[in-house]
DNA sequence: CGCACTTAGATTGTGCACAATTCAATTACC
DNA sequence: GGTAATTGAATTGTGCACAATCTAAGTGCG
């Protein structure tokens, strides 16, 4: 309540910055959480959205592209050059499927999936720098899922 | 303790998914809203980034680039470019200080200022996409405030 | 068969994001 | 005043993200 906010500039109408705020805390969350992981992140050499594709695979090797983009939310687009920065570092394979040569599968090689290891550390320690309860962890982002949900479900009109 | 997830692949360790569970959350938030806002800003010409850029200056004009990279967690190299492309769009001037001329001040063009009445609209529009409550929205974005906060606090050993 | 249609990936072009570097202006210290 | 250190922007290089486009493989229907 209250929400008081200085408005230096108040010529122009500049609306309840209720829904920007919320887009200023995920924009800076979303910003926070890859600074926060890169350390981490740099003796693995892996970037964030390459350790993101690596935890999929980790919870289920052999994914098609299309599989992996569905469930991060990307596309071929910025998967392809990424999988193939993977795959330079020997960390996956790409095969293509035998029964439809479309589909490119995508296994973890032993080096990629022994790298699962280390990973192990990068969860706990971000889990502590998060300084959340489970609980909280869970509330937000349950929240975050939520929204998200709602905000695609829009056919644009 | 507990943490009752379902693993898929229980041959390597896979520990409980919660903080890769929120940081595939924000990620995917932080995207799905991008998403939301491209065809409401497409006709106004900006991108997402832009935007909020555009909302911070609506808020204050004048400010120095420094001041904008605090505010957004952005550093110069995005910022020049970004701010370059709002100036030949001619939404904003770009001046050096007097005092200071290591500085540069960003200032609203008189287009640049008329935009933001069409961006109420698109505040709108989104507070409606989202189909939170004020309530919902406050509570998530104090959530991922604290949770930028803690994450930024880190000196990453 | 032959043709349209759909689908999976890859490619191209634009723009964001950051680390590292460079440059100029300011400030501090002698 | 003169040199060193600091600060504000810009530049360069790598990588992510998406729209639009392309190719090839599969599918449907006459």
């Amino acid at each position: 309540m209250t929400s008081g906010r200085k408005t230096k500039t108040p010529k122009s109408p500049t609306p309840a910055p209720v829904d920007a705020m919320l887009c200023f805390a995920i924009y800076g969350a979303a910003h926070a959480f890859t600074r926060a992981y890169k350390p981490l992140l740099d003796p693995l050499g892996l970037t964030y959205p390459q350790y993101l594709v690596m935890l999929t695979l980790w919870e289920e090797d052999g994914q098609s592209v299309k599989t992996i983009g569905e469930r991060l939310g990307l596309d071929s687009g910025t998967l392809s050059p990424l999988l193939k920065r993977l795959e330079q570092a020997r960390l996956v394979m790409r095969r293509r499927y035998t029964q439809d040569e479309r589909q490119v599968r995508i296994q973890l090689t032993p080096k990629g999936d022994a790298l699962r290891q280390k990973a192990v550390g990068v969860m706990q320690e971000i889990g502590s720098a998060t300084g959340c309860s489970l609980n909280e962890a869970e509330t937000l982002r349950e929240g975050l899922v939520d929204l998200r949900r709602r905000l695609l479900k829009q056919p644009t009109t």
